[in-house]
DNA sequence: CCAGAGAAGTAAAGTCACCTTACTATCGGT
DNA sequence: ACCGATAGTAAGGTGACTTTACTTCTCTGG
């Protein structure tokens, strides 16, 4: 019925498009799990309650190491504070700074999403074989880090 | 300096986020070789102009192997179209449809990214050994399909 | 001690890769 | 000739950012 090449499917796919497959699959498991239970929170979201330390963080910290700027950092904060899931003040020894942390609704957040995240290891670790996932794992750290 | 706790760093990521940088890596070296040849080509449109089977295809193919919708590919042949890495004709026998060619350019276009891959294929197969690496990429195959 | 360099954050607008909703044009069957 | 289905288009929205251009604040050197 398709008129298209049949070459095009999974077999003979690139790294690229296997790692981007991957991925959408995650991320998928992911949202599905925890969408119904914290609405308004997306897979960006929990990855930058992730970043915040016990103790709080600067948003020109948290920017660093996310990798992006601090208005794009700043906005994800905006819309997390707005939600609950975060709260932020301004330094007393530095009015310029804002300290962000989470709040007990985000630490909840975060743990859930946590959880989910480890359901899907777990998962695909029972998949593969313990061995298999850990040595794939191992293999995606060594082609990540430069 | 940075007041941020290290256990955020590579050894303790999770696969979602491994992926992502191997993602982003890959994506990145695909478009530093490709850029400076063909400037306006964005990785998305070389995935597009992948799918276009050498007899041509039409829009509604296209988005449905590409899982995504007729207008959300329809954009990027336009601007493809634009930039003349494709051509587009009306079937005679059928006037709705749009069917889609790689013009010579396009097909340039292609085998240049197709060979930048094939490149970090290449390169990621000498880092780890081309048993790790095939088995790498059978493991992206089994997590990627349902 | 205060001018001005630089850092923290904000505002506004733009971009990219999409999607949704709502069409028009055309086709095939009855 | 009508009618439902199909191919594609138009207009606008969204999510995750970015760039450019600031304000506010702090800290250092002349």
């Amino acid at each position: 019925m398709t008129s298209v090449n049949d070459d095009s499917r999974v077999g003979a796919a690139h790294v690229g498009r296997l790692l981007g497959m991957a991925l959408l699959r995650i991320r998928a498991e992911i949202l599905a799990t925890t969408s119904e239970r914290f609405p308004g929170l997306r897979v960006s979201h929990y990855r930058l309650l992730e970043l915040i330390p016990p103790d709080g963080a600067r948003i020109t910290d948290l920017a660093e190491i996310a990798t992006m700027t601090k208005q794009g950092l700043g906005q994800h904060v905006d819309y997390l504070q707005r939600l609950g899931y975060t709260t932020s003040e301004r330094l007393p020894e530095d009015r310029r700074v804002r300290l962000v942390r989470r709040t007990p609704l985000g630490d909840e957040a975060l743990a859930y999403s946590q959880a989910a995240i480890a359901r899907v290891e777990e998962r695909w670790s029972r998949q593969l074989g313990p061995d298999r996932y850990e040595s794939f794992r191992q293999t995606l750290r060594e082609l990540g880090a430069d």
